[in-house]
DNA sequence: GATGAATGAGCGTTCATTCAT
DNA sequence: AATGAATGAACGCTCATTCAT
């Protein structure tokens, strides 16, 4: 089936650009870890660049089919929170924060791709938010609360707890736990 | 001076990788960038890569001058985690987090660079350990702080506050204020 | 029918060689244009060197049975050069002279190929010059005439005259009136 | 010297052209052709189609230079038609009337160019059409003479009768009379 | 020492050809 | 027999690196 060896191509881009970064990968590496010949990649996309925006857009629509999974579900405030963070932690050992990319060569991307990635992160971002208000105005947080800033704070730990253990640690994902961050998230430093 | 025209071709070079990324980049424009020619960079550095890995230590070696400073000062808790926040944003700003390239392009760059970034990086970090123990000892922070958390959280929340007004908002540095980003931090979000 | 494909294949190929030349034709657009598929020319041609071979063949078939009917047809000299004249145009307006095609590429057909079409060439050429000489010992032409040079002047002029009115001018085929050419080789500049 | 070494290019890449057509020419053999390695080229043209426009325009302008020369001589008509004869076979010899390339695979390039080149050809027809006036006028040719079809009589049988002789007889340029072919053009076959 | 013209390995892309269906 | 998805050799072009000046 044809959206079979597409999803393929994808999954072997992801893989590559990840690793490599966008000049790093090679076609050619690519066809091989999708185990096809290069001239085959070319049947389903028209490009470097086209196959890599594709990837970024299916990696995006994965995240936020994730992402609302894991805000959507009832329970504590923890709980919610700990979802959140395992699910985030599966995806960053996938795409590894592969929109960074584009922000590290930003100028090669078109002005549309970076923009329209940009927009698309703020998306993300504000949904996290918006989940961050709801539970300040259900009480299971602080109602002087900033949304934006706390919001920056539980994205921010959680991407450089699981990027740190999953980077450099190459610690398994199931052996990760995220609560005593939650906590300390939660109750602060002080 | 020799080792003037060596620290200019390393603050062109860490404008243009910043910019372009390690393939992005190409030795010309570093060489335009620092107004020489293409072939005078080879007499002070070995190949692309050499220049890559001194410049990454270039800018490890500022990091660590400046942390230094940020980290030794006196004041109160607040106070210091302001002085880190604008040392930080200051040094992003410049190197917008040019190690990051490394890991998304890791298995480009010879082990032994990547392995000694790493540890470079988990130096840095136990610098902020550190002094997270010592406010901890010193009653400036709760005695049952997990210091390891504390710091992911400090640096994690820092990077994205920073990154996210630099890199997207393209906010001037002196009019970002982490005031609320600290105090959030500290009392926590319950 | 077996035959009637080969030759469908055969006038697609002689379309799209004769727009883009040898290199510019793609088999894919020479397989569409007969309303086939790709793969199906193969059964009928080797490669797309032999398919071209075939073209060239096929075509100097055309103008030999086209040529000659038009020499061999009753009536006076002017009337005779006249069918002569239009048949080239005719031919002229299908193949665009696509036999120079491989005087331009000659370097790319085996050597085989190309003293074939050399010698194809010679053997029109040669009829024409019959011709002259039939018209010279008829008392047509005046007997002084050398007719190696008087056939080059009469296949030179025609196809000078039609090529420009049908490549650059794109002027309908029976529009072109020869009559005033014919006039001017027979009577001479002077 | 810097328009030397384009000039080098240039001529091997006239000889490359005409031997192997536009997409028969790899850019690697111009490369060897002109003693010098591939990427020095693209220093030089921006593109091979660039390389091809240039090599044109060159042709043309030699072409127009030799024109000139031949058409402004004094002398009577059979002698500068004699000169015209020997410079379009030297011109000939080198360029084996490269800008047929052009018409052949004429869908290959812009639009622009295909226009220009004719608008080009066009002039050079009419420096032919104005010196063929121009002998009317004086009454070396006789006065009810069509100068547009003689000068298609004029320049399709210089054409072919140099073609032939260089293009397949590959006879020495110096050896070829075009004295017998002036005279039966001038005073016609019959 | 400094330069930048020259080089050629290497990559993105095309397309003639094959072969499983 | 007919197809068109798949292949990979080949080519245009780039750019790190060299070296004559």
């Amino acid at each position: 089936m044809v959206e079979k060896r597409r999803k393929e191509i994808l999954d072997a881009a992801t893989e590559i650009f990840s690793r490599y970064g966008y000049y790093g990968a090679k076609m050619e590496d690519i066809a091989k870890k999708a185990g096809i010949g290069k001239g085959t990649i070319y049947s389903y996309f028209d490009s470097k660049e086209a196959l890599f925006y594709e990837m970024i857009k299916h990696a995006i629509e994965e995240y936020e089919k994730g992402l609302d999974k894991a805000l959507n579900i009832e329970g504590a405030l923890e709980e919610r929170l700990h979802v959140l963070c395992q699910f985030h932690g599966k995806y960053l050992s996938k795409y590894i924060d592969i929109t960074q990319i584009i922000v590290m060569e930003r100028e090669v991307f078109s002005k549309e791709l970076v923009r329209e990635l940009i927009k698309e992160k703020t998306r993300l971002f504000n949904r996290v938010k918006n989940a961050v208000k709801n539970a300040i105005s259900k009480g299971e947080l602080r109602d002087d609360l900033d949304p934006h800033l706390a919001s920056i704070i539980i994205i921010g730990s959680i991407g450089k707890f699981y990027g740190e253990k999953i980077c450099y640690g190459r610690e398994k994902l199931n052996k990760i736990d995220p609560k005593g961050l939650i906590d300390t998230i939660l109750r602060g430093l002080k």
